[in-house]
DNA sequence: AGCTAACCGGACGGGGGCGTCCGTTAATGT
DNA sequence: ACATTAACGGACGCCCCCGTCCGGTTAGCT
């Protein structure tokens, strides 16, 4: 899926195509996806022609800057799958999924992939949805879980958690516990939930052969 | 606080600046705070120089062409206010607040003032956030809700509302229908919620000598 | 050491947004 | 009807970002 690495890089090459995933992950954390490409040379101590030829294209370069994220995410929501309580870790996924979020500013722009074309996140995120959907499944069994809760709701409540922007990342990161928290509370399964208004459908978030 | 409106402008003058508040209006929505200034004046059909003559920087365009959302945000307050039944008057608040919210992407974003040089929101800000505290105040008393709520949740999820963004109007605003409801559920009392995790500072949004 | 190819980064032309200047147009009052 | 003057908008110079080309540099191999 993604590009093989090159294996035969001269040395000074692979050291600056390093330097430059470190500036990229740390730009795309603080500032977002729309840092300037040049700001990422910069920041790497290199110049613009080197970045562009290692990485032509932004969505390569945070494809290949965003994997460790990408990896966690799915270590995430396995873990939340394996736990012998559904809502239990239900509510794991979500607290860490919010932090996760909360934690790089990019990786959310990414993932969600509101973008022109869609960075290829999108086999990674059918396969955490279905995930999800498979855990909210079992919660909802053992009653924990609102039987109203749909799917769309994460998105909804990822999309809300993406718009959570403060000055430090720890004020973020705080904020976006809070705010998980909050989250859990209104998918617990209560007796007295007034009815939700009907979903709006998102995303193309589902795994559909569109295009 | 905003400049008075010049009695004495010609009436192509008139005309011209109400098309431009109108454009800037429906561009605001659609597209956030971030359109150029320039697809304002062309949307209106008048030149850039007629458009920075009359508006001399986007915040004052942004605040003459927000009075009505803004006057319709402090009706929201007042009449959550004037309910007899506090949370149900809280929860008119939310939901009325986070449509408002929803149609209007630009306004958001005004009235959040996370921008170089807030817009002078502040004191309508203030006025509804002190107004929000007291009802508050209110619901608590009444036991509807949580103990443990504070003003800074309500920022929270004005911020995370923000952050829901879909094609249309129409989808927008349904999801930001549903979202309301998850808060409100969130907030309401309950005799089995777990403690909240601390608030972090989020925004200089407190009211100076208030409270 | 010496060669060669891989690699580097400064520089270039293009595009777009910004705020302002100034020659032209037309609303207004007599 | 006509003079006056407010008002208009095209055009200018500035800055920043984009993606690419090309002459100089250096790693790596013999």
């Amino acid at each position: 899926m993604t590009d093989r690495l090159p294996h035969h890089l001269r040395s000074d090459a692979l050291d600056n195509r390093d330097r430059i995933l470190d500036a990229a992950r740390a730009l795309f954390a603080t500032e977002g996806l729309k840092v300037p490409m040049r700001e990422i040379a910069r920041h790497a101590g290199v110049g613009p022609a080197t970045l562009y030829r290692r990485f032509p294209t932004k969505q390569m370069l945070a494809t290949e800057a965003f994997t460790d994220e990408m990896r966690a995410c799915r270590a995430i929501v396995d873990e939340g799958l394996a736990h012998p309580d559904p809502w239990r870790g239900f509510r794991l996924v979500i607290e860490k999924t919010c932090e996760l979020h909360a934690r790089s500013r990019g990786f959310t722009e990414a993932f969600m992939a509101t973008f022109p074309n869609a960075i290829d996140f999108v086999a990674e995120r059918a396969y955490a949805l279905n995930s999800i959907a498979e855990l909210a499944h079992r919660a909802k069994d053992a009653g924990h879980l609102r039987p109203d809760f749909v799917l769309d709701d994460l998105i909804l409540m990822l999309m809300a958690n993406r718009g959570i922007q403060t000055t430090s990342e720890a004020a973020r990161v705080a904020a976006s516990r809070r705010f998980a928290a909050l989250v859990i509370q209104a998918f617990q399964a209560s007796p007295q939930h007034s009815p939700l208004p009907p979903v709006a459908r998102l995303a193309p978030a589902a795994p559909r052969k569109a295009r």
